[in-house]
DNA sequence: TATGAATGAGACTTCATTCAT
DNA sequence: GATGAATGAAGTCTCATTCAT
């Protein structure tokens, strides 16, 4: 039972009410479009709320300030990547590792492609926020922890600190490429989607032709 | 010898003088320690000059603005850095495929490991700084163009995309996975740091091994 | 026996529930102790209503604004002052002039020991509360009344004018001295006791064993 | 030597420049006005600003935030007060006591009919500012410091701490006493100066008569 | 009557950058 | 060229009070 999306970390009071949800989604696209267009730094909170139609008042009574407004955003994301990311994990068994790998990367392309702020919005977490530094692990911890989950079936027989360490390489890696050809043009952005691809199935086959292939 | 240290782009001019090169080294030293402790956002311009002893004045006669600093700074990192992994390019030919990839690991660990602000300063470059957002690829792009070019040594045979592709994944990956790696304990950092070298022993491998080019 | 507790000046309406005065007393209680912590300014109705439970709707129901409240927290001391020295003045015809000064001292410094939160309190009601400036004079005024009734059993033969004067010389003399030493050092916080008898002391005697009314 | 009115401690830069200087007179008397007319709280910053027509960061390059304005304005009173206080205390061994106390308390009482908004602006600092509560002891003890050096010429063959004490009851009676009497319709604010002389006289009287005149 | 979510004017303060000296 | 005091637009966030439910 996955938290319902208004029940996010950080904020100063849970919507209860339908009305406040609907409010606090409403803040979120605002500031989702005006990061994405305006930047982080550039974005004011009165800019937020004028955007989203609420008094600034009642914004602060749901997010103590603006880096939790960016927080709140950040799992909003990782909450969506993440379901979209569930079908692979679920199906995984019945996949040859090559499937499961390009699923996997598809998957993610997609939803960047999809939600073209998310590059903006999520990396200005980073560095900006210093009181949120946080907010990347936290993101990524939860894709790191589904993927660690459902690698067993793709790859048996390893031990646990194996697969944590696999995932992190592969949501860190496929996360990076994919976000990073975002910015090119788009032969070379197919180019770098296809090496992920590459990069990823080596990588697991690995752990299959050989238990230690010389990692040091 | 590269570009001299005064020679750097978005300077508002050659200081051609001694005291001058020392006054922007000086600029650059307490920008690091301010941007690595306090954060982009959270280092003001009064506050770098002050610690860098220099009048706010002659720091805005170096620079033209707050940004140019840390483009300033990001540049100096990345001319160390490519000094350090010089070596490995120039010596490329007489290395096995594995020993060059943990060679271009190690250093690059090494490196992140003597100059640890660099993680915090360079991750302020993405983002926070909208009117700069090239700076990392303006940064990478020296290690991209290096490594494209020793890359023939080690995988003879490709055509010159694919060197480009294979560099831009190598740079960002091991990059992104070393630099993840500082943050964590210890033990899980060391067996990151075996995880990337396998990973990139394997791509590497990947085109050589195989004829499976092109995974999509 | 006095007006009942819920009989005080600035409240919206009289509690004539219990529920009621209970929740006053409350808010009373709850106020007394921010505004001795936080100060005036510092506490907020939204602390007070906390603290005390009891909606912020029913604050405001009991109390029109946020000075009323002080004003009655003001008024409630006064109450509970007056009674402590009603003593003073019933058994005043019985005592020396020494004996009621010393007690009348004796029992305004105990009053002050036992409610250390009436010093920050009180003194907040002069100055911050411009509307309520009345309040000191309001609350002072109570206790010169009773004073100036039982000083002709102390001093007999002078005008009504003169006792009033006094009065009002005593009530604010003792009361600022006494308040005073409670922020001193214990040594100097007795040496101002003595000093406050002494000068009562010499002053009401002035009264009496001199003609020489009238100093100016 | 006393101070330069501008050295006033809490100042973020001491005004070295003689424009500067002004320009910290222009904000103090602006703040004057301000606080007697709105109060402390009800004035802004901003308003003092524009009234001083001195920008509002230069406002905050002398002044760390809106207390430290009162502080100065407290202590700027407080080194009027002395300089108007300090020809008593010098002619102090050629005058009667009487004399002695009387010119005591017509320089005071001149002092606060001449500065119409000290009452406003000095009781301000009590309460609201609680970072500031010092602001009395700080004001009074140098006039209390004052009186006790000036004592030993009236009141020969006490003590030091007695001097202390009584100073300390001095000012602290007189002043309240007096300030009081300004709020007072004017046949009783005579009255009350009069009997502020007659207390005053009585107490120092007391130590001559005797040596201890059981004050306990 | 009781509640507490909603409101929004406005307060304080910062800081990148300039330019008179 | 060198200096650093001066600038003021603009940002974040608070909180007394109301009123729909």
């Amino acid at each position: 039972m996955p938290e319902s999306p208004g029940t996010l970390a950080g904020m100063r009071r849970q919507p209860a009410q339908a009305r406040s949800r609907e409010r606090v989604n409403r803040i979120l696209d605002a500031a989702e479009a005006l990061f994405a267009s305006q930047g982080y730094a550039g974005t004011t909170t009165n800019a937020i709320a004028a955007r989203a139609a609420v008094p600034i008042g009642s914004l602060y009574q749901f997010f103590p300030d603006k880096a939790a407004i960016l927080l709140a955003l950040a799992l909003r994301y990782t909450e969506t990547l993440r379901q979209e990311l569930t079908a692979v994990g679920e199906s995984a068994a019945a996949l040859s590792l090559a499937d499961y790998a390009n699923q996997l990367i598809d998957n993610t392309d997609r939803f960047f492609s999809d939600h073209p702020s998310y590059r903006a919005v999520f990396m200005e977490a980073q560095g900006t926020v210093r009181e949120l530094e946080a907010i990347e692990e936290t993101v990524d911890a939860h894709l790191i922890r589904d993927l660690a989950a459902s690698l067993p079936r793709q790859l048996p027989g390893l031990a646990p600190e194996d697969y944590d360490a696999i995932a992190f390489v592969l949501v860190k890696t496929i996360g990076t490429l994919l976000w990073l050809s975002l910015g090119q043009p788009q032969s070379f952005r197919q180019r770098l989607t296809a090496e992920t691809k590459r990069l990823t199935l080596h990588y697991l086959n690995s752990y299959i032709s050989t238990e230690n292939a010389g990692a040091g």
